[in-house]
DNA sequence: TTCGCTATGATTAGCAA
DNA sequence: ATTGCTAATCATAGCGA
């Protein structure tokens, strides 16, 4: 009778150079590392978090949104920031940016001229009841202001608060 | 010569009843899964995370932590709850809740009253340049308004994003 | 890729210290 | 809580399909 197989054979614990090899090993032990987890769980009522990536080069689903997202965000960045340059120190400004700067600020000047002068028309007309428009139109939920009566709500600031919620059992 | 073991016995996979033999098992089995897992880091080149938290009831430090903070945010929501009362249905205030509510309203009517006459003083009075000092005060980091001089800044809007980052190894 | 097979290496239950 | 021992069970490398 033939052998067929020499049975289980030590391995060194290196990378495994047989790239078939690896991902052969890869499946089979991770399936073991879980059943392993598992009877964690089960056994001794531990509670247990595991997650495995994949080795290859073509990276998991999730990851791989995660990374695109990431690209998308630094990409995002980088165009508002472009799209800010008026933002940044006089002397990094190129000649053009100088000029449309230049006309950019005359112009502004001449709206706040036009806006003081309406303002003044405003005011040299007939008395109005501004106050009513003006201060009821700030609170949103609330129809009075209990601040102003002499209440001290003393409202908690809103503070950011996750539970990661490592439920029983593995993932 | 007497058998000093009977060696490994095959257990059921139901949590072990006896809690110092459940002990010995949790405390064997957890590092024979580290190791699994840093094997098949090793071996594979895969990325693993892994977290173990004992079964006792003396949880670990940081899950603790988090409990207490955990706790301490819904004593926080209760306490900010009790001083918002007035927000509440009017049906569900008690008398003196109601009694107090009554009174400052009418202390608001007043504070109201007191505003629309200040501002209709004003008003009466000389005419001031207010256009330079309401428009200015717009801006923080800028000395003027883009906005208004013709440039469309399309700031991209705060965009939370968290990167969990599981590195290579095991934890 | 995943499956079953089998011989063998690795893990660990039960004790004791 | 952790360590060492022993014997038995368990996991898996290598192979073939």
């Amino acid at each position: 009778m033939v052998r067929k197989s020499k049975g289980r054979q030590k391995v060194e614990m290196v990378k495994m150079p047989n790239e078939s090899n690896l991902q052969v090993t890869f499946s089979k032990r991770r399936s073991g590392l879980f059943k392993k987890a598992s009877e964690l769980c089960t056994l001794c009522g531990a509670e247990v978090a595991l997650v495995v990536f994949s080795p290859g080069k073509k990276v998991l689903g999730e990851l791989e949104a995660e990374k695109k997202r990431g690209e998308e965000l630094i990409q995002m960045r980088k165009a508002s920031q472009a799209q800010c340059w008026w933002e940044n120190p006089i002397e990094e400004l190129s000649l053009p940016q100088l000029e449309q700067l230049k006309a950019a600020l005359e112009e502004l000047k001449k709206n706040v001229a036009k806006q003081a002068e309406k303002i003044m028309i405003q005011n040299s007309g007939p008395p109005q009841f501004l106050g009513a428009s003006s201060s009821s139109g700030g609170g949103i939920n609330l129809p009075f202001d209990l601040q102003s009566a002499g209440f001290n709500p003393n409202m908690m600031p809103p503070h950011g608060y996750n539970n990661p919620g490592f439920g029983r059992g593995f993932y």
